[in-house]
DNA sequence: ACACTGACCACTG
DNA sequence: CCAGTGGCCAGTG
């Protein structure tokens, strides 16, 4: 199998432990293309047709939900992230800082 | 085959 | 402090 830019994206993001989050630019930084952390954003974008891959748990490096408009209808995002115990206030994650998931720490 | 665009981020002036 | 720009990959017209 050909291992993709895409593909990798997707295998960094199913592996985001429940109740966590992380950022476009960790997974990109993860993958050595810090650069391409937008590619990441269109990655997910193409996934969103797969649903074993959780693409709520991946937000800007904010913690803003600035890909909530891509799923069924823009409130899912905040509800599945509320299901996990990620409480969600004006599109932003609150304490992003605790709930946030590095693959580079978490990974090795 | 070419140009444009997209769920981003960090650096510069 | 705010605005602009470069970097990077794949899909679409």
């Amino acid at each position: 199998m050909k291992s993709s830019f895409f593909e990798d994206v997707y295998e960094v993001t199913r592996l985001i432990p429940v109740g966590r989050v992380t950022s476009y630019g960790a997974i990109a930084n993860y993958l050595g293309l810090k650069s391409s952390a937008r590619m990441v954003g269109y990655a997910l974008n193409s996934a969103h047709i797969d649903k074993t891959i959780p693409a709520h748990r991946v937000v800007n490096r904010n913690g803003l939900l600035s890909g909530k408009f891509h799923f069924e209808y823009p409130e899912q995002m905040e509800e599945l992230l509320a299901q996990e115990g990620i409480l969600v206030q004006d599109d932003k994650i609150i304490d992003f800082k605790g709930k946030f998931w590095d693959p580079q720490i978490d990974l090795i």
